[in-house]
DNA sequence: ATTATTATTTAGATTTGTCTAAATTATATT
DNA sequence: AATATAATTTAGACAAATCTAAATAATAAT
């Protein structure tokens, strides 16, 4: 089956936010490719009748074994490239994503292939990221970092180690929730507390014993 | 400017058809992208919007200044390509354009000045034609053969080198012009005769005479 | 149980790139 | 010069991917 690059954007992105096996929600879709939640349900239409995901309105989205299969193909070749980009051409890891995120799409399997070997058939990318092999086997992704301990800017919330009804309470007022993007502003010294950002919000700051709380995972 | 994939497609194929600076048609273009002639019309008007072409009404079409320039920076990209998936991974000179003509509509010029320094910037494809540098200077491109001496089985009428009315109408009348693609579908060793075909005609065989007057450049 | 809020879908429109069929212009032949 | 043929353009349509604004459904708050 032969898809568009948008098809592969979305197949891509349902994977990526279909952690286990939760139905991803339109909105959430659309924030990850920023687009609008209309455009995502017009596409869920098509990629139900190809049989990609599953989706009857309102109940959110998940993959198909057919979808899964093709999602972890892009997932391979979009971190393959990004490996070659590191190793081969000198760039740096913060450098390669918008590049990758071109060179997934061109869909030849024996350049993908051939590219893995000149590699060395790598089986993480520059972020840590497994690679899914040429059958679609794919290594359980890495362990989650509390954010007080995480080294990049963008992040995803993963969990909270600590269930304590007021901890969530406050999280959820600031919009903190599963699967909620944030950008790191900026790391205090004096006091470890960290200034984050939510997309179309304040940026606000947390204390180190929230932060140390807060499971996040590199985007 | 930023151009979407068919434009540069376009762009492409004008600066590969307008050889030194003969206008290109509209039916030329439509064959060469394998498209109608109706669709170039269309596109014709588009890039004179945009300033990369001079066009007029039955005219023909020349690339402007800027035109060229975008042309270049495709073809150095496509090129380039080509090189990585022969000399890097191993494919052989054959299999190279298709993936070569997806790979060069990603855009990074940092990419492609990177690939090419890891290239060791070379400055020819594996077909012999040279590769534009990063500003766009491109050295002449190779001298033509004739068709009884070439190597490549798809290849483009670039002259005759024998003008005599009777060989030119038999080719008139075959369909073999100037800028006529043909693949070479057999050589017959005993009389150096050639079976050729032409896109939409049925195969034909040249003698060795003939053969030596048609100028061909390899595609 | 209402009401307010949020999530999602629908309806209708737009842009890009393409097509077919018909009309027009240019070129070649008689 | 008139006519035939070839090249090109126009008109009208379509599919893909997107958007905005309005309608509907689900969820949360009172
Ligand atoms: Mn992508
Ligand atoms: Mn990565
Ligand atoms: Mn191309
Ligand atoms: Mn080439």
């Amino acid at each position: 089956m032969k898809l568009t690059v948008a098809e592969e954007n979305y197949i891509k992105s349902i994977y990526k936010l279909q952690d286990g096996s939760t139905a991803v929600n339109t909105n959430a879709i659309a924030y990850e490719l920023d687009t609008k939640p209309a455009s995502v349900t017009d596409m869920a239409k098509k990629l139900k009748e190809k049989r990609l995901i599953d989706y009857e309105k309102y109940q959110g989205i998940t993959l198909t074994t057919e979808g899964r299969k093709l999602a972890l193909q892009i997932v391979r070749r979009h971190r393959l490239w990004e490996c070659f980009l590191v190793e081969k051409l000198s760039f740096s890891w913060d450098e390669v994503h918008e590049i990758a995120e071109e060179l997934e799409h061109v869909g030849s399997e024996k350049l993908v292939n051939r590219l893995s070997e000149f590699l060395g058939n790598p089986t993480t990318d520059p972020h840590g990221d497994p690679i899914p092999d040429a059958q679609g086997k794919i290594s359980k992704s890495k362990q989650l970092v509390s954010l007080d301990k995480a080294t990049t800017r963008r992040l995803e919330v993963a969990g909270v180690s600590d269930q304590s009804s007021a901890l969530l309470e406050f999280l959820h007022a600031k919009g903190v929730k599963l699967g909620t993007q944030i950008d790191v502003i900026e790391r205090y010294e004096f006091d470890n507390s960290v200034e984050i950002k939510i997309k179309n919000q304040p940026a606000f700051t947390i204390s180190e014993q929230v932060s140390k709380t807060i499971m996040v995972k590199p985007l």
